[in-house]
DNA sequence: ACTGACTCGTAC
DNA sequence: GACGTACGAGTCAGTT
């Protein structure tokens, strides 16, 4: 029942390149056509043969024995080809996710390590097959444990060989082979041969005496010529013969148990054929693999049992713990345990462990008692800040801001698995320790209980329950950590994370530390204001129905419009009647309850949400302190909420209002820059189409631009309407809007849209093709790339279901646009932080494409030199970027 | 009392 | 259906 596979890596991976053409290659340009056919071998080789044990051998790059003992040993040999070599290691990373171990030894060939775990496995009666394309390893042939699977050429052509075999084909038995090349020699590897002795006659030979040294023994009974020349290479043969013969005996840190074919976790190797482009591989891959998949009973990676708590009983102890650290194992992964209400809640106990250890490591653990402590967590993480290189962890803007806001310090980010676990995947459900567990350790990862859901765990739990549940999450955060660092690599999106999203972490949990002023008693001016002004509606609009009903809720308001009032019902809900304000707009001037309801709509929105809304998140210190994930928006973009500050009112007038409420503290200034016209420019830019780009360059109205292209009129005929329609245009082309959407805005026929959208994209044909470009290659990969690597997965453009596939073509156009424009405002946002420490002023808020900083008085004209100097240089498009400043005392002085 | 689906409205 | 990305207030129906 059990066999043991040995692949030769080189030697079929050498194969598999010259099997295919080199016209398999990445979108990125990575060649393939190796890697394509050593998994085809690989697959096939599990399918047909049915191993339980498999292992694929790889000569280490030291020099080895042999070339000690023969210069020209492999000298002939020409380099692998070029685009060879970066296959090699890749196939490397193919092998390791599917859980095939690779080995290799300093000073050894493969072959050697391949001949010793044949010798091992043959001690074990565990049958063998060697696939090799190397004719060396036929003296490894065995009956009836060791077999050799010769691959003659291609990914499919193969023989398999016991001794009979090698005999038949080689004439010798296997164990006088060495000899048999020793005679012959071998080109391939630079052995040079007897002169007028080739395979026949070397066969003969050893046949007839036995034995080479019988051979030596016996030359008066050859003819003068080979007499002679034999005497004269003695030496060379006995050299031949150390080089071709095999060491058995390699020391390898390896046992058969871990060549066994275990469970599998599809999703590293999933991610690594998306990577290179190999759909069909992938599926291959998984039909042959498929019935390895770990099951949830059954983790892939168990929880380390062996590592050690270290559960100190005083602050002191802990910070022995952490300075005791070595240089090399300061990385450390950092877990921490909340307790209290949200918004408020402190460190009960940290975790602490060295970074990529998975065995062996003591975990140092700070409970409940030592960290509320006074002054205990100060000390910890003050000596944990000063002391480790880096921190990686689950979710550490959290923590960096509680610390930046208690403590005022911070530590350098190694990796948070939250942020990374994003780029890798951004349309994932969750980021939390849990989640990433699941998806990249595979299968529901049991070692931490269900106590610890998010991490907030009650006190009430006896202490070695509560480390015996943190020593779960840490083994499950060091390992998940490392493989998502690994998979960042694999995906390139290690600049992403190390240049924009890792800084980032930090810039955000310093901007919701320090929150933004509100004038809380304006706030509750312009609260109690709209209220009253909703509470006087409320009563008019029952007054008109001539019945009390809940305003509010569009369901008797549904009633009351359609039925009671018999207003003609123009569009429907899946629920029922349709009483949004577009709707509500088509029915002005045919009841007078419309624009009351209208109005009451604006103003209750205004009360709920940003007055009553805004009042309840100031904090005790009279300012706002909103959280702004970088693990939310599919695109790149950041997000806001508790509460959301992205969304605070400036197109009505009343709505605006509420931007006076944000405020500098007396002696301080706010200074605003946002960026003008951004997403336009993204497109301008990635389109380089050369009318857009002109329009840029000259720097004037764009829209009027625009307008005088699309309409083919001279700039200064354009005409405030069809100034409008451009911009109408402008804004719908990052989102994919069609005809019909641009005739619900501007209020015109769908066939007048038609026409301008045709207009427009005949006056500016390249931002046509690259929006079909973008598409195009969206489907191609599965997902859309932003220039910084951003990466978002569609695979609804490959939907049969043509309103899923549209949806998913829109996503495409506008991941790309929208997501560059982000990735910029990121880079802006850590470069500004960074040039603000020398100044007194701090950023205090930022909304996608613009940012406010806090400032004293007297640095306000230098800062808004800085901030527009910062941001316009924040990268380097093929249009200028445009940044207007502000200052003033509140958010709505700009201008 | 809590939860999730739904509708609506605000921002860029 | 028809314009992308978010968050939140409020209603309503179903569950505990």
């Amino acid at each position: 029942m059990a066999k043991l596979l040995v692949l030769d890596g080189f030697s079929l991976a050498f194969r598999a390149f010259f099997a295919l053409p080199e016209t398999l290659i990445t979108s990125s340009g990575q060649y393939t056509n190796a890697i394509h056919g050593f998994t085809t071998m690989l697959l096939n080789l599990v399918k047909d043969q049915q191993p339980t044990h498999i292992v694929v051998a790889f000569d280490h790059p030291d020099p080895t024995f042999r070339d000690k003992l023969s210069p020209q040993y492999k000298g002939t040999r020409k380099k692998a080809p070029e685009s060879l070599i970066p296959q090699l290691s890749l196939i490397g990373h193919v092998v390791e996710s599917l859980g095939i171990p690779i080995v290799e030894a300093p000073g050894y060939e493969a072959d050697d390590v391949i001949a010793t775990i044949a010798e091992i496995a043959k001690a074990n009666r565990l049958p063998t097959v060697v696939v090799t394309g190397d004719r060396d390893s036929f003296q490894l042939v065995s009956d009836p444990y060791v077999k050799v699977l010769y691959n003659r050429r291609g990914v499919s052509d193969y023989e398999l060989l016991d001794e009979d075999g090698v005999e038949k084909r080689m004439g010798v038995r296997p164990e006088l082979y060495p000899e048999l090349a020793a005679l012959r020699g071998d080109p391939s590897d630079n052995i040079p041969g007897i002169p007028g002795v080739g395979e026949k006659t070397a066969a003969k030979l050893i046949n007839e005496f036995g034995s080479l040294e019988e051979v030596l023994m016996h030359l008066d009974s050859l003819s003068p010529k080979l007499k002679s020349a034999l005497a004269d290479h003695r030496d060379q043969l006995a050299l031949n013969v150390k080089l071709t013969l095999l060491v058995r005996d390699v020391p390898l840190e390896i046992t058969l148990d871990e060549l066994e074919l275990g469970p599998w976790n599809p999703r590293p190797t999933e991610e690594l054929f998306r990577f290179l482009e190999l759909r069909k591989t992938w599926d291959r891959t998984l039909a042959v693999f498929g019935s390895r998949i770990a099951n949830s009973g059954r983790p892939v990676h168990e929880p380390d049992q062996k590592r050690s708590v270290l559960s100190v009983m005083s602050p002191v102890e802990a910070v022995a713990f952490v300075e005791s650290r070595p240089d090399d194992k300061r990385a450390v992964y950092l877990e921490v345990l909340w307790i209290g209400v949200p918004g408020r809640s402190e460190p009960a106990t940290i975790a602490l462990a060295e970074s990529s250890a998975f065995n062996g490591s003591t975990m140092l653990v700070v409970p409940p008692v030592v960290m509320s402590a006074p002054g205990a967590a100060k000390q910890i993480f003050e000596s944990i800040s000063r002391h480790c290189s880096s921190v990686d962890g689950v979710g550490l803007k959290e923590l960096l801001r509680y610390l930046y806001s208690t403590f005022h310090i911070l530590f350098s980010v190694g990796i948070d698995g939250a942020v990374a676990g994003y780029l890798l995947d951004p349309s994932a459900s969750g980021y939390d320790l849990d989640s990433l567990a699941a998806e990249w350790l595979g299968s529901s990862f049991s070692g931490f209980g269900s106590e610890s859901v998010n991490g907030v765990l009650s006190l009430g739990l006896e202490q070695d329950r509560e480390e015996a549940i943190l020593a779960g999450r840490v083994d499950a955060g060091v390992q998940t950590v490392s493989i998502i660092g690994e998979a960042l690599a694999r995906r390139s999106l290690d600049d992403l994370y190390a240049d924009i999203e890792r800084p980032l972490i930090t810039v955000l949990a310093k901007m919701e530390a320090l929150g933004i002023l509100v004038d809380k008693g304006y706030l509750s001016r312009l609260q109690r204001e709209f209220a009253t002004e909703a509470f006087d509606l409320q009563n008019e609009i029952q007054e008109i129905a001539g019945q009390p009903f809940n305003v509010n809720s569009t369901q008797q308001l549904g009633k009351v419009l359609f039925e009671k009032l018999a207003l003609p019902p123009l569009k429907r809900t899946k629920t029922g009647y349709s009483t949004d304000a577009r709707s509500l707009e088509r029915l002005v001037g045919m009841h007078p309850i419309v624009e009351k309801i209208m109005r009451y709509r604006e103003v209750e929105k205004l009360r709920s949400t940003y007055g009553e809304g805004l009042i309840a998140e100031i904090a005790p210190d009279g300012r706002i302190h909103a959280s702004f994930s970088q693990t939310v928006a599919r695109t790149g973009r950041l997000s806001s909420d508790h509460p959301n500050l992205h969304n605070i009112p400036i197109r009505t007038e009343d709505g605006r209002r509420f931007r006076n409420a944000f405020i500098a503290p007396q002696g301080r200034r706010l200074v605003i820059a946002d960026y003008s016209q951004i997403e336009l420019r993204v497109i301008a830019h990635l389109s380089k189409d050369p009318g857009l780009v002109e329009a840029f360059a000259n720097g004037i109205d764009i829209h009027r631009q625009t307008a005088s292209y699309t309409f083919g009129v001279p700039l200064a005929e354009v005409t405030p309407s069809q100034r409008n329609k451009a911009k109408m245009v402008a804004y719908g082309l990052a989102y994919g809007m069609e005809a019909y959407g641009l005739s619900q805005r501007l209020g015109i026929s769908v066939p007048e849209a038609d026409e301008i959208l045709k207009a427009f994209f005949a006056a500016f044909p390249e931002v046509s093709s690259y929006m079909k470009q973008t598409v195009d290659k969206a489907r191609r990969d599965g997902f859309t790339t932003t220039e910084f690597g951003r990466i978002r997965p569609l695979p609804e453009l490959s939907s049969h279901n043509f309103r899923l596939r549209e949806a998913a073509e829109r996503q495409a156009m506008n991941a790309g646009i929208q997501g560059l424009a982000a990735d910029i405002f990121k880079i802006a946002l850590v470069k500004l932080d960074k040039e603000l420490l020398s100044f007194d002023g701090e950023i205090v808020l930022q909304v996608h494409d613009e940012v406010l900083v806090e400032c004293g008085v007297n640095e306000v004209n230098e800062i808004e030199v800085l901030v527009k100097r910062v941001l316009e240089g924040a990268v380097e498009l093929s249009v200028p970027l445009e940044v207007n400043v502000y200052s003033g005392t509140s958010w709505a002085d700009a201008k």
